[in-house]
RNA sequence: GCCAGUUUAGCUUAGUCGGUAGAGCAUCGCAUUCGUAACGCGAAGGUCGUGGGUUCGAUUCCCAUAGCUGGCUCCA
């Protein structure tokens, strides 16, 4: 016998070998048919982080178990992987002859990489595979676990010439690999699996792009199929309807209604055209941020578009991008050259550099809207995510080493203070390391990287950030803390970023005297609240839907007279909001009342005022609210102080 | 950069199995002077992304090229 422990705490004993599946038959039918995977917690296991266990493995030493419905992310996982197994399937019966990839599980569905030989694959197939998805599915077909050795494992996809299967195997040790096998089809497979395919109701292939044999650009281009499916139809319609909403929040359609920004070929590439509107929007968040700067001790600097590109080979950037970027501008002098600037720190560096600095003047924090220029690959532009000119909010803070943990909770402060204004209420940092193994791409002593990644991991859990850590994301020149904030409909973006930074003060010579009289290095911190002003305006609009907060929102207040006798004292009005600082504007045009609420409506603007008779009369206001929204009717003084009351409470 | 798709009026789009295109909104004119999400009538607007090729004839077929979209790789 062996004793199991559940979620709450109670402890009930099984035979030796039971079954997660055979446990929850115990507890009702109905929750076994509900579950689809669960974690396994042996007594044995130090980390107690435990294996996600096909429920049909069985358990065969005293351990807790969690047991997994669809609603917990790791029975999403496995309910997917195994959808990739039913993709692969179908293709099989399909396309005979089709060699698999890698077919993995992702954060919203699966995909499948398939090397379909000579034969290009187009949406119009996906329908049709989709159909054999659900036949197979309906069969209710057992995923049956067998463990194989290599040689074994080697021989059957050999003798199906899948070379790609292959060479996952060869990589493999002996003794660890496993075969997963629903209906005819057999992979190479860790596991763990869902009992069968019968849960599986709903699918869905979303996409087909080309992926690159183990992400190596050097190799093969195989077929990547993306798919979604759902334990039942309902489901699926809701995730439909959620791909729609995210359609109609897309940044690049609403900037394009709300005349924020554009592009045009003839000015190029991901080099995004701010229309006045948008330009108002970017200087109302750079005022915005100014504002909190100064109060946090910044000093605003100003630095050249271009540079000498002997200052990038100072600072290590010309060698490890000048290939990749745009190419230097040569002057009429021989030999001479300049680069469009790819970030502004070399250039505060120099700024340091302008005269001696003392142990005093620290910490020195030097902020710019800085616009920089970087040639991204052409495929990687994404409306105002992407580009290949942006501004940076960007400052950099020279400090003493007992001082960084102190700069990166006042940076710290700084983010939260936004993400709290701009009603992003859900976010996670990332803090990035090295890499654990491959460390030779980083510049920079062992010890200084100690004392940063240490600095980092402190000021979070200082200021309590709910914080993940990852390995391998850290810059070339140091760890970093990065801002992952969810969206009003749950999408992550990343936003704001702090980076310890050993590596340019060491490469400047960056110097200050200390109070012995010695000279001392200084430590540098690189950071952006927003990222990028293109990225975060960008992520405001999706987050928003467009509806942004009335302090920043281009038209604040429309104002409509039910016809022309009533356009002077709607122009009287409009001019008194105005006068007051709030953004407002008339529409007179001769047309109905109905129309122009409905167009401004659709224009995003937050309140719609309606004037007539009664109102020129009374000195008031109709005051309409967006979304339809009667606010009553109020004198126009009342309404100032009613808009600059709620501009001023969203700015607390 | 790589794979695939896509590009028709200011915007959203229909369409032509090859015979030079049709609509809604916006614009302009007329009418209307209106009380909270589309009043009516009329007009104008397109060398169908660009350059080649095939053809009696190309917006439609083929090739190249650019932009855009979805992925991959990349992201100081």
């Amino acid at each position: 016998m062996i004793n199991i422990t559940f979620p709450d705490g109670s402890v009930r004993p099984y035979e030796n070998g039971t079954t997660a599946y055979e446990i929850a038959m115990g507890i009702s039918p109905k929750l076994a048919a509900e579950v689809l995977a669960a974690t396994v917690i042996p007594a044995s296991d130090e980390t107690g982080k435990g294996t996600v266990y096909d429920i049909t493995r069985p358990i065969c030493e005293d351990a807790a178990i969690k047991l997994h419905k669809w609603d917990d992310a790791e029975a999403k996982k496995v309910f997917w992987h195994s959808s990739s197994h039913l993709l692969a399937q179908a293709l099989e019966a399909l396309y005979p002859g089709v060699k698999f990839g890698i077919g993995p599980a992702i954060d919203n569905g699966f995909y499948y990489d398939v090397d379909f030989g000579g034969h290009q694959l187009v949406e119009a197939e996906l329908k049709a595979i989709e159909d054999k998805m659900i036949e197979f599915a309906r069969t209710k077909e057992e995923f049956v676990r067998k463990e194989v050795s290599k040689a074994e494992a080697l021989e059957y996809f050999s003798s199906k010439g899948d070379e790609y299967k292959q060479e996952l195997i060869s990589e493999l040790e002996d003794g660890t690999i496993s075969f997963y096998r629903n209906g005819g089809f057999t992979d190479l497979c860790r596991g763990p699996h869902i009992k069968d395919t019968s849960v599986i109701k709903a699918v869905k292939l979303t996409a087909i792009a080309g992926a690159y044999w183990r992400g190596d650009e050097t190799r093969q281009m195989l077929t990547r199929i993306y798919g979604i499916t759902f334990p039942k139809k309902s489901l699926l319609d809701e995730y439909l309807v959620l791909l729609e909403e995210a359609k109609k929040r897309d940044h690049r359609k609403i900037g394009k209604e709300m005349e924020l920004f554009a592009f045009s070929q003839r000015v190029g590439q991901g080099l995004p055209l701010w229309l006045p509107k948008g330009a108002a929007l970017r200087d109302r968040l750079e005022q915005f941020l100014r504002k909190i700067q100064k109060e946090y001790g910044y000093l605003q600097v100003v630095s050249p578009h271009i540079g000498n590109k002997a200052l990038y080979v100072t600072s290590g950037h010309w060698a490890k991008y000048g290939k990749d970027s745009f190419r230097p501008i040569t002057t009429p002098q021989e030999g001479e050259e300049y680069l469009l600037k790819p970030m502004n720190c070399p250039h505060h560096c120099e700024i340091y550099r302008t005269r001696p600095r003392s142990y005093k003047d620290l910490p020195l924090r030097f902020a710019e809207f800085g616009t920089v220029y970087r040639y991204e690959q052409s495929g990687e532009l994404h409306g105002l995510t992407r580009v290949r000119s942006f501004t940076q909010d960007d400052a950099h803070l020279f400090c003493r080493q007992d001082q960084i943990k102190e700069e990166f909770c006042k940076v710290i402060d700084i983010i939260l203070y936004v993400f709290k204004t701009l009603d992003f209420k859900e976010f996670t940092a990332q803090i990035s390391l090295r890499d654990k193994v491959n460390r030779e791409k980083y510049i920079g002593s062992e010890e200084n990287w100690e004392k940063a990644e240490s600095a980092i991991i402190e000021a979070a859990a200082e200021k309590g950030l709910p914080t993940v850590v990852e390995y391998g994301e850290a810059a070339f020149y140091g760890p970093k803390l990065d801002f992952m904030v969810k969206d009003a409909i749950g999408r992550s973006w990343q936003l704001g970023t702090i980076q310890v930074d050993y590596n340019l003060p060491e490469r400047f010579e960056l110097e200050y005297v200390g109070s012995d009289g010695g000279k001392h290095r200084p430590v540098m911190i690189h950071r952006a609240p927003f990222g990028s002003l293109e990225r975060f305006v960008a992520v405001l609009l999706e987050h928003t839907g467009g509806k942004l907060p009335l302090w920043l929102t281009p038209e604040q207040v429309i104002v409509l007279p039910i016809s022309e006798k009533y356009a002077d004292y709607a122009n009287k009005v409009c001019n008194l909001l105005n006068n007051s600082d709030i953004r407002a504007s008339i529409d007179d045009r001769n047309e109905t009342i109905g129309k122009r609420v409905r167009e401004t409506e659709l224009k995003r603007i937050p309140y719609i005022l309606v004037v007539g008779e009664k109102e020129m009369e009374a000195g008031s206001v109709a005051v309409r609210k967006q979304g339809g929204k009667d606010q009553g009717t109020m004198p126009v003084e009342e309404f100032i102080a009613f808009i600059q009351n709620e501009v001023k409470s969203q700015l607390a």
